[in-house]
RNA sequence: GCUCGAGUGGUGGAAUUGGUAGACACGCCGGACUUAAAAUCCUGUGGGCAUCUGCCCGUGCGGGUUCAAGUCCCGCCUCGAGUACCA
């Protein structure tokens, strides 16, 4: 009889289920720990072996945790709105709900082939009326708070109407708030405030929302006729499909998520992510310390002033605003330049700069996003014929329009410092603009007529009173004299977008907001949810409406018009880990004993790909919701584990060109041939199942196949992404089949670092399968039944235990599940040449083996004799260190200044009598001087460290 | 370009604080069992030399610090990931 794999697996699944082992509940007298994956979007491709790698390690972890007493909450759920289903959708006609649904019933069958130890319970679909329901009060909670720059956080949009009431517009300090606010509006008193009609006053204060309708520029897709936020946007076109977008103005629901940028970037020094996350983030929220100054237009440069736009629409009334980094330079400017979309274009142009500037301007509007990063090295650009004044030198300063300039960042035009920039010395040279040095560089044999001098080092010349400072200095010196004289002030900017919200689909959470008289009203927390409508189509109306407005009889009251754009898929995912500690609450998003218990996750494991999405957006969330006093933190992910992507090894045959002939992989280069992907399942050790092939692919069907010299025929491979078209993808499903959920989980953790990319590859995992027999052997004889001695367990294998114990504790607290796999090999042989069956150190061994592989330990527990209950309830066992320490000899192998050495010692030890025995030695060699040993650094079987 | 990672046998990868480099596994060589094959078990397996309980070399390259370096420092090379006109 033999390790039967399938049997202990249903029976256990089956126990699982039935007894519900994994439930939690506040238990207020054990510690809390939340371990939480990223949950997944059910796609209709299933599960790869690549989405649970993840999933083990947090199990592994999960039940660790579990077995040190820990109360372990750790749930799984459904990323469940999102465009492949509304494409399906629109392409089938079936409601997406029912794709999810298929998808969802899938994925969890796969799940739990595999085993997981999930709170069931507990699960969550974002696309649920009982979830999105909480999705749009917080939506309606952003709505109704503006964030207060002097307390740093978010209040009440009542605590902002209380302020304009007594001091009007004074009562805010407009220039700490960040975010694109409407300077038009503002300012007024209070007794115009007091006076304003309702629907002014509602306009005013969507300038404060943080969940605001409002004209920005926005990425739109015409192929999936939405707008997409600045992360779903990758090299100018959309993450999802790769279709072209564009930069267009429109009227959009936004997130203030910038109001949060100095938070966002504080609070990555708090948690424990990779330092790469952490770079990214800080990267994307891009805080750079400057100045903005403002540049006067030249005496007598006319502003055009066309009906639509009022003068309080400009920046600043007469004058171009610039922000930069470097305010040292502010002697060496000789141009500036603006955006061609910046607003100033138009009305400054002189009439005989006029055709050539629209000409220019609308030609850098038609090119796409795509086209405009394509060729970065491209100069161009227009002079307008104005003029802005030298606030210091108060020399005229030409103004040009170079789509070098972005209008989403700074001012959207800069002061051009040529000798100190690289981009203006290229604009310059081109356009033979004189340039200006106001630094002597550090670097002597830097040649000014060939490049700008752009480090930050240097002294000032040529620049009145900062001559002779370093850039260090004048940096703030010049801020202050710019300030001082009303020219701008000291300035922080963020790289980081208010984030788009509406989307103009189908399948997602609609927007809680109804319309009177065009002005936007939240609805009651007791009219939610506002359920998602049925529609006949799922695409856009024929006038270009979102497919919501094909509804009928969709109305607010029968009477106000809903919103018809829906939420963005970030949307549910940026709040679900709270919704786990209380999943089926119907009057509060999540209870606060719940929340007040469970806290933050602990560990959240989840790929790295959601660095500027997800997760970003989730801290926003967070700190939103603990400012509004809801949750007692205000970072949701404590540590973060990023898994590696798991890539597949395709397998290609060798058409040879204009033939119905195959050659093997050794003669491919004797051939003009093509090489085409064939289907992993029927490659086996990259030799070819030649019967299946001809059956898969009927065209080929009598085709020759030229073989190696032993007659098979072998394939070559290559490592892609593990893709249906590319027929590289492996299923968890059949290696589960196979092998069994066991071998999979810990093949999975052998395979190498979690966080690393690495290709898949089944020809390891007959060392994990043959590890798990081995085990099984171990104690049972060959008719199945468990033999074991209750003697006293040899030293040996006591030894043997203990090292174990130690290092697999190790290798899970550092979250090296690769090594903890190998220890825990290594003991099994070990214990296996001893011929070990003692009923003790086989209990232990158990314990240790359950995060690795559930099903077998679980059977080999209630065989020990310990039926009553389940693994999970017993402990991880101590670790002895008395065990430790192995062979033989003692000699100084270190002795430095440092007074740090390391003794290599024979005896089984604590470390109080390893201190002494180190005195011992003392005693003849003499290295302590009279001192004892501060600390006793044991490391198994291996050199003890002594540090004096 | 900038930022962050990583380079170790035929392969995936170990090496915890600077302390016996190559754990563990795959693969391969040889052996046992078998009529034979598969499965299983045992032995060997970084390179070179050797009189086989021994010696030398060896962690991308070149230097350095140290009694001791895969690990720390300086300078390169290569690969991967992210980001990119951010003023």
């Amino acid at each position: 009889m033999d390790y039967d794999f399938r049997a202990i697996e249903n029976k256990w699944r089956k126990f699982w289920a039935e007894n519900k082992t994994f439930k939690v509940t506040e238990d207020q007298s054990k510690p809390k720990f939340y371990v939480l994956d990223m949950f997944p979007y059910p796609s209709g491709a299933g599960l790869h072996v690549g989405h649970p790698l993840g999933y083990i390690a947090s199990d592994i972890y999960a039940r660790y945790k579990r077995l040190q007493g820990f109360n372990v909450l750790h749930p799984m759920g459904y990323d469940s709105f999102g465009l492949p289903a509304e494409q399906y959708a629109i392409q089938t006609g079936q409601h997406p709900a029912i794709t999810t649904e298929q998808n969802i019933a899938r994925y969890r069958d796969q799940m739990d082939k595999i085993g997981f130890s999930f709170d069931w319970d507990r699960e969550v679909r974002t696309s649920s009326p009982n979830y999105y329901k909480w999705t749009q009060w917080i939506f309606i909670q952003l709505f109704n708070s503006w964030y207060n720059p002097k307390t740093n956080k978010a209040e009440d949009i009542q605590t902002l109407v209380e302020t304009f009431e007594k001091q009007g517009s004074q009562g805010v300090n407009l220039d700490m708030l960040t975010g694109d606010i409407e300077k038009d509006l503002i300012p007024f008193t209070a007794d115009e405030w007091n006076n304003f009609n309702e629907k002014k006053k509602l306009e005013i204060l969507m300038n404060f929302r943080l969940a605001y309708l409002g004209e920005s520029y926005v990425n739109w897709c015409a192929a999936l006729g939405t707008v997409l936020a600045n992360d779903e946007v990758v090299n100018g076109v959309s993450e999802r499909g790769g279709h072209p977008v564009e930069r267009k103005l429109m009227k959009q629901w936004s997130m203030r998520i910038t109001a949060y940028s100095q938070r966002l970037l504080d609070g990555l020094n708090e948690i424990d992510w990779s330092e790469s996350i952490k770079e990214t983030q800080r990267n994307w929220i891009g805080r750079s310390e400057g100045a903005s100054i403002n540049f006067p237009l030249w005496k007598g440069t006319e502003v055009e002033d066309s009906e639509n736009v009022t003068p309080l629409n400009l920046p600043s009334r007469g004058e171009i605003e610039v922000f930069t980094t470097r305010p040292d330079t502010v002697f060496g400017v000789s141009f500036v330049t603006l955006a061609p979309e910046h607003e100033l274009v138009s009305k400054i142009t002189t009439p005989e700069q006029k055709s050539e500037v629209e000409a220019y301007v609308e030609k850098a509007k038609n090119r796409s996003e795509r086209e405009r990063q394509a060729d970065v090295n491209t100069i161009s650009g227009v002079f307008t014929g104005s003029y802005v004044e030298h606030p210091f030198t108060k020399e005229p300063i030409p103004i040009w329009v170079g789509d070098y300039v972005l209008v989403g960042y700074g001012t959207g035009a800069v002061m051009a410092v040529p000798a100190h920039d690289e981009r203006d010395f290229k604009f310059a040279n081109h356009f033979e603009i004189p340039i200006r040095q106001v630094i002597s560089p550090t670097n002597e044999s830097h040649d000014m007529e060939k490049a700008a001098w752009t480090e930050k080092e240097g002294t000032l010349i040529n620049s009145d009173f900062l001559i002779g400072l370093s850039v260090k200095q004048a940096i703030p010196r010049a801020i202050e004299e710019i300030a001082k004289n009303g020219f701008g002030k000291g300035r922080v900017n963020y790289r980081l977008r208010d984030a788009v919200f509406g989307r103009q689909r189908y399948w997602g959470e609609p927007i809680p907001i109804y319309y009177q008289e065009e002005t936007p009203f939240a609805l009651e927390e007791s009219e939610l949810p506002l359920n998602l409508p049925e529609v006949d189509k799922y695409l856009p109306t024929e006038d270009g409406e979102p497919p919501l407005a094909r509804a009928n009889n969709w109305k607010y009251n029968a009477e106000f018009e809903y919103e018809l754009s829906t939420m963005p898929g970030w949307a549910g995912s940026s709040w679900y880990f709270l919704r786990y500690l209380d999943p089926n609450n119907d009057s509060e998003f999540v209870g606060k004993d719940k929340v007040d218990y469970w806290k933050n996750v602990d560990l959240y494991i989840g790929g790295s790909e959601h660095a500027t999405g997800h997760l970003l957006y989730a801290r926003f969330w967070t700190k939103f919701l603990f400012d509004r006093g809801y949750i007692p933190f205000d970072e949701p992910f404590k540590k973060m584990i990023n898994q590696g992507m798991i890539l597949g090894r395709s397998s290609f045959v060798y058409l040879v060109i204009g033939e119905n002939k195959f050659v093997t992989y050794s003669l491919k280069d004797s051939y003009v041939c093509a090489p085409i992907h064939v289907d992993i399942s029927m490659v086996d050790s990259d030799k070819l199942d030649i019967e299946a092939f001809r059956k898969w692919r009927l065209e080929y069907a009598n085709a020759e196949f030229v073989c190696e010299e032993d007659g098979t025929y072998l394939c070559g491979y290559e490592v892609e992404k593990m893709s249906k078209s590319k027929y590289n993808v492996q299923t968890p499903d059949e290696l589960v089949e196979k092998f069994g959920a066991d071998t999979l989980r810990m093949y999975e953790m052998f395979l190498g670092p979690l966080e690393q990319t690495k290709p898949w590859d089944t020809k390891g995992i007959n060392g994990v399968y043959n590890f798990l027999r081995k085990l099984w052997r171990l104690f049972h004889d060959a008719d199945g039944n468990v033999v074991l001695t209750e003697n006293e367990p040899l030293k040996e294998s006591l030894k043997t235990l203990h090292k174990t114990i130690k290092r697999m504790t190790d290798d899970l607290d550092r979250f090296s599940f690769n090594t903890g796999v190998s220890n825990f090999m290594i003991c099994v042989n070990e214990l296996t040449d001893q011929k070990c069956n003692n009923k003790l150190i086989l209990r232990d061994l158990v314990i240790m083996l359950s995060p690795y592989a559930p099903h077998i330990s679980e059977e080999l527990w209630v065989r020990l004799g310990n039926d009553a209950g389940t693994i999970s309830q017993a402990k991880f066992p101590a670790f002895n260190e008395a065990f430790l320490v192995e062979s033989a000899f003692d000699y100084p192998v270190s002795f430095n200044g440092k007074m740090r050495f390391k003794v290599n010692l024979s005896l089984s030890m604590t470390s109080k009598e390893i201190e002494d025995y180190i005195l011992t030695l003392d005693e003849s060699h003499k290295w302590l001087e009279g001192k004892s040993p501060k600390k006793v650094i044991i490391v198994p079987g291996k050199i003890v460290n002594v540090v004096v």
